[in-house]
DNA sequence: TTCCGTAGTTCAGAAATTCGGAACTATTGA
DNA sequence: TCAATAGTTCCGAATTTCTGAACTACGGAA
């Protein structure tokens, strides 16, 4: 296992995070976090409206969202703990986060994802 | 030829437009044109630094700008017009389109269109 | 220490997408 | 009618994405 590559923030490509949430699965993931508290595990996020995300393609996912700077995955056991990298990225590509899940939060059945519970 | 497909302002999703900006060249393009004052042409846009874009490339470039919402298209004889739906799309997607060339911006070596003659 | 269960990664082949040259269409002007 | 220019469509090759199966990593129980 490979140790997990995270880019530095001035290495962070527009295209790259414009990529990664042009997946709606991915950006339903990545609102998930940011909705978030606290930080997530990989399998808490792995329902998309019906469908059940194979572990597989959840992990390239995250593998995605992670290269592409916008999370920060760390091994807390078993698990992987996920987290935005919202406050840093904002200060790198100001608005451009924000903008982004408000253009997808106005489509309600666009991110599927379960609800996080309180 | 089939006629030319425009989506009507609230048929345009985020997904596609991140996904047609997440291509650099294509950014480049739409950078050019949000830059531009007047319409131009597909030809006038078919270099990306060194490389010359192929005309069956660029053409399949403009149509997944325009049908994602991103361009507006329109013969004029022999040619292509074509001009950005910025400000509508600034009313359905506040702030999306500005923060995204903004990122992209902030790369000199991204963007690297011909500047448009004056 | 060994074994088991859970979480996530890696691999590899199938499916889907992208790229771009060549052929085609549309329009203008001679 | 013909030639020239601008852009589109077609289609095969190359690349990318997807996901089941096998694998690795870690923690807990005995």
């Amino acid at each position: 296992m490979r140790p997990l590559f995270h880019p530095a923030l001035e290495d962070i490509r527009p295209e790259a995070i414009l990529y990664a949430l042009a997946d709606p699965e991915r950006a339903a993931i990545f609102a998930q976090l940011a909705g978030a508290a606290c930080g997530r595990t990989c399998s808490a996020l792995a329902e998309f409206g019906e469908r059940v995300i194979p572990k597989s393609s959840l992990s390239n996912h995250f593998k995605v969202l992670r290269e592409s700077g916008l999370i920060v995955s760390e091994r807390q056991g078993v698990e992987m703990l996920n987290q935005t990298r919202c406050a840093e990225l904002d200060e790198r590509f100001p608005g451009l986060i924000k903008a982004i899940l408000t253009a997808y939060g106005q489509f309600p059945g666009q991110l599927k994802g379960r609800t996080p519970p309180q």
